[in-house]
DNA sequence: CGCGGGGATATGCCATGGTAGTATCTCACC
DNA sequence: GGTGAGATACTACCATGGCATATCCCCGCG
């Protein structure tokens, strides 16, 4: 077996490689494999990975210009701790996008749209009945990926992918509970029928709402485990 | 003398190559020195530029990630098309964005944002009256920058800048005259009296009617020179 | 015992070589 | 003359080697 990191974590070798290592880095990163502040080596990494340095120093290009890993020159290259003050900015510019976003859904929703998220609210309501979180969160991704590319607007989603990563690690620390997961599925029920219903106000109100859920418990979280933040 | 592309266009051996050949093509690209569909080969760039060819890959990474050239794999490299939809979308996404800031530092303006706001509509002002777009650009540039950092939100202009590349090309085909430059900064001032007097709902109004002043020509160029245009 | 300087080490950065895949152009064949 | 198959010349992609620089540790000096 070659020394890769993890299950799940191999790579295509007919695929990029250097995009494989980017999501793959960045999963790790978030899902908090890679802890904060933790080193990361060109040089390591590709033994690890099995790959050459060249596609995993792509790889942590792009994670800088997200602010998901710190690059030194010739010095080296750390996990970004959880800054409070980025990810509250994060959340602030993607609360600005996916507001834009969902009011637009609401004035014109596609009839496919309309179909897919119905769809997936009643994935996340048994997933969440489940209590399988590892199942909800693509579920949860994916609904808010659906509003974006369902409305004609593709790149709003890899700005707020951009965005977001910062905020997913605050969100894989406060793991959802069945409560929780119902509390959101929920919200999201709330949205759908405003965009159903063409009701951009109410849209644009419920998804702001929704996304205000995230940074509920983040003061509480940086109390606890002051390492891994800024 | 090298074989460099242009005056003004060379680079410094002591800083970071890539960084700064991602920021040549971005102007140059943005300044219509490659034209959209012209080819760019890693080979010739890094010849032209006289660097290896792994920074400049390394910067069509980066461009790519911001549509402003297209890849394909083992095919080729062309700057991107402007396309008429992904500016309107990135015209859309870039008004939520700064609406969205502006708003914010109308509630609560900390007192150097006033202070170099209003010494760069002075700045505006002599450059448009002496009819300087050369001039003007990058004021304009400051001035919609200075109103993202000054509030204290960094990452907001990093986004912004990454969805204004294409509207750059067309503000660029677009060139101001006299007039235009005038009116824009008459808009500026319009802005900067809505944050002075700490009135948000002015403020984010002012600045969504300053950035649809862009796409007012974009559909008459379309039609003049189908060429560049998707 | 404290402090400053020099060398060893490790890092990211840039250059270059080799590989696989794609488009084009040519020439044989129908 | 038109068509298809093969050779060729490109491309981006990945691997690897060498380099300058920043840091750390240890030794010597005050």
């Amino acid at each position: 077996m070659p020394p890769t990191a993890a299950a799940g974590y191999e790579l295509d070798p007919k695929l990029p490689i250097g995009a494989q290592v980017y999501g793959l880095l960045k999963r790790m990163i978030i899902g908090l494999v890679f802890k904060p502040n933790e080193a990361l080596s060109e040089k390591e990494l590709a033994l690890r990975l099995g790959v050459s340095r060249t596609p995993v120093r792509e790889a942590l290009i792009r994670l800088a210009d997200e602010t998901l890993v710190d690059v030194f020159p010739q010095r080296g290259t750390v996990v970004s701790p959880i800054r409070v003050a980025e990810v509250m900015e994060a959340q602030f510019l993607r609360e600005a996008l996916e507001a834009a976003v969902t009011r637009r859904a609401a004035e014109q929703p596609p009839a496919a749209l309309i179909r897919d998220l119905s769809r997936l609210i009643d994935d996340q309501h048994h997933a969440a009945n489940a209590g399988r979180p590892e199942d909800y969160m693509p579920l949860d991704e994916a609904f808010h990926r659906a509003i974006s590319e369902g409305t004609g607007m593709p790149r709003s989603w890899r700005l707020i992918q951009s965005v977001k990563g910062q905020m997913d690690r605050v969100r894989f620390l406060s793991l959802p509970n069945k409560a929780h997961m119902l509390l959101l599925t929920e919200q999201h029920a709330e949205i759908f029928k405003a965009i159903e219903t063409q009701d951009p106000d109410r849209a644009e109100a419920a998804m702001r709402h929704h996304l205000k859920e995230v940074l509920k418990t983040i003061h509480e979280l940086a109390a606890e485990m002051p390492a891994i933040f800024a």
